[in-house]
DNA sequence: AACAGTGTCAACCGCTGCATT
DNA sequence: GAATGCAGCGGTTGACACTGT
């Protein structure tokens, strides 16, 4: 809800210039109800009229992303982690459209998640979020690890979510069908924390659709695990993307191509600028990778 | 408890494209 | 075809919340 306690613009409610900042209760409910008389539209016209010293502009900002019905609350679902990710590696910053495909998110909602989850890992990798290198990590180890979060999470649940999710994006879905079969040619196993690190789950599609996945140039399941559990660390509750450190990756057996020409300052690996700030790296994976040194 | 650093997200700004005149 | 106004989009900012020291 609108802040009631901060009112940058009261000056001028006096001289009736347009108000800017958080929009106040009594605003809120003055669009609410000009809109649920009038309808949405014209919002030129709706500043003017509504008795809002705000532009039509804001009006508009305000209602469609925090005052409308179906604007959905709280935090991204894996699923919609999923989506966004795989829609952005089509559309790139095209987030309205992007956010077409999320019933009840908007294009802020769905930007600021990118700026704020997606791009941060990019930067601490040192990749630009737009490369090829950085959307070939997202494909290979973050939508794994969400489709694997959203098969835990349908297991758990009675999955009228998922189900729901899977019948409006197929597309994305086909990934979590074939998560849920036995392929044990391109088995992989994908943990997020100690505990769930021994268990195994399955996305021979993923590796299907992304042919050029370094899980391809990976060898044996055993690679494959002690790759993984060189590059997931603890799952972090404040943070659903996964971090993975490119040092780990283009280790033996790690990857080659545009990733491996992405690197961290490895004289610092261990300190605080590079780990302290992130946490990105729990003791054993510390230490796994000094031993790699 | 106080402070600093960091993350999140609502809101603003500038630009573009489209419709209307 | 040019001018104008409006809606919408994407980038950016700033305030507040949260976390660590």
């Amino acid at each position: 809800m609108a802040s009631l306690s901060k009112c940058p613009s009261s000056s001028s409610d006096e001289d009736g210039e347009l108000r800017r900042g958080p929009w106040t209760l009594e605003e809120d409910t003055l669009l609410i109800h000009y809109i649920s008389s009038h309808g949405e539209g014209r919002w030129n016209l709706l500043a003017k009229h509504s008795g809002l010293r705000r532009t039509g502009k804001s009006c508009r900002l305000r209602w469609l992303n925090y005052l409308k019905p179906d604007v959905k609350r709280g935090n991204l679902t894996p699923q919609e982690q999923l989506l966004i990710l795989e829609l952005h590696s089509k559309w790139g910053n095209r987030w309205s459209k992007i956010a077409q495909h999320l019933p009840g998110r908007t294009d802020n909602e769905i930007k600021n998640y990118w700026r704020t989850r997606v791009q941060k890992q990019a930067r601490y990798l040192n990749i630009d979020s737009n490369s090829i290198a950085f959307q070939q990590l997202i494909r290979s180890f973050w939508m794994p690890r969400l489709l694997q979060k959203i098969q835990l999470g349908s297991s758990k649940d009675s999955a009228t979510n998922n189900q729901h999710f899977i019948n409006n994006h197929p597309q994305v879905c086909r990934h979590k069908e074939n998560v849920q079969t036995t392929d044990e040619t391109s088995q992989i196993s994908v943990a997020s924390s100690s505990e769930s690190m021994n268990s195994s789950s399955h996305m021979p599609q993923v590796l299907a659709e992304y042919p050029t996945s370094p899980f391809h140039a990976m060898g044996t399941n055993n690679d494959l695990n002690t790759f993984l559990k060189g590059c997931y660390y603890t799952d972090n509750i404040s943070y659903d993307m996964e971090a993975f450190t490119l040092e780990s990756m283009a280790g033996p057996g790690g990857l080659e191509g545009p990733i491996g020409g992405c690197h961290l300052d490895k004289n610092n690996w261990l300190n605080g600028s590079n780990l302290g700030d992130h946490s990105l790296w729990n003791m054993d994976e510390s230490w796994q990778f000094s031993q790699e040194q």
